[in-house]
DNA sequence: GTCTATACTGGGATAGAC
DNA sequence: GTCTATCCCAGTATAGAC
């Protein structure tokens, strides 16, 4: 990478350090321009429309990553254990990718700054949670019938168990500020989704 | 109510529309005075701490009220489709609530300037949605052996029910912006439950 | 007790030197 | 491509008018 792509990407990275840490607003330019070892005018000449820029390309970064997350593999799901196998392993990759600072960072930025970003800026969240719905739809889809389980049945199920993998990422991460899943919620999640597989 | 407490009173009214608009930081103290038609130095009068002072009491008001709400009755609930219907009540009660101008900016306010504020002041929202799940968990703890559920099913089940509850709070007032819940929203809820109750 | 005018400080942004 | 000096405006604070 030349030096100018460098120092861009690098204001980048020190700039979702802080908006993450002491939010967008809180965090100023010369504080930025200070930890990322640059002169205050040359953020300008990087982002030419300032902070807001910064704050556009970090969550322009979430909604191209997140497409690429997560493959699980339910064509060799032959039992309702191996099905709810397979949902925990869904969600433990959903966790391990925020365990990632960066896609951590872009979350919650993206759902703090809601009002002040684009349509689009804001809609790969939504997006993403919808893609993980319809995850777990395709998946319940193939080896639903196999199992038992009716046509009519199928998407209430799936409803319910994006349901249980959402709630948690909420009230986690926005509002007790807890950036991992304890074993103990891991476990509570495992315990509902036998309990619903189980009918 | 005097002149003084009103001149209070009209600025937090008139500080909580601004803040849930354009959001905490993005509203300057001197828009906050003249949509509220008082002079600048005003605001230090009433409240000495300034913007941050006027924030604190915005989310004290959303935890004080909090406690009040939503009383359901499952005293005479003696099948599982009318425990499914007294679900179903609380669910629309939750959203009654937050159809009040005054509940929904703190909510919306609340999640956004989590980092700003005390730990007292966060966890209100924390202290909502626990309450919601003991209440879920009462309920289905009186009626719930009646109905056939065993001591270990009631926790699992209040656990999903709860999430099936609290994911489309965040889903639908955090990242869709929407502040109702649709009516095929609530009737895609109905029958979760429904779903869920019946085995 | 209520309110206004005004000064101070610090942050976002820009122009222009190198 | 990078840095320095500077502008303007917002949050804060206070002295004093009524």
């Amino acid at each position: 990478m030349e030096k100018g792509a460098h120092q861009r990407a690098h204001l980048i990275d020190v700039a979702r350090d802080l908006f993450a840490a002491q939010g967008y607003e809180a965090t100023t330019t010369r504080a930025l321009n200070q930890a990322a070892g640059t002169s205050d005018g040359l953020l300008y000449y990087y982002f030419p429309h300032g902070k807001q820029d910064i704050l556009d390309t970090i969550v322009e970064e979430g909604l191209t990553r997140r497409a690429s997350e997560f493959t699980v593999d339910f064509s060799h799901v032959d039992s309702k254990t191996a099905l709810a196998e397979q949902l925990v392993r869904l969600i433990d990759g959903v966790w391990q990718s925020l365990a990632r600072e960066d896609n951590y960072q872009s979350f919650i930025i993206t759902v703090r700054n809601r009002m002040l970003l684009s349509q689009a800026g804001s809609d790969w969240l939504d997006g993403y949670t919808n893609g993980l719905e319809q995850r777990i739809l395709a998946g319940l889809a193939t080896v639903g019938p196999k199992l038992g389980y009716s046509e009519t049945q199928i998407p209430v199920l799936t409803s319910i168990i994006a349901a249980l993998v959402i709630s948690p990422l909420f009230t986690e991460l926005l509002l007790r500020n807890q950036r991992t899943l304890a074993t103990d919620q891991l476990t509570e999640l495992q315990g509902q989704i036998e309990f619903l597989l189980a009918r």
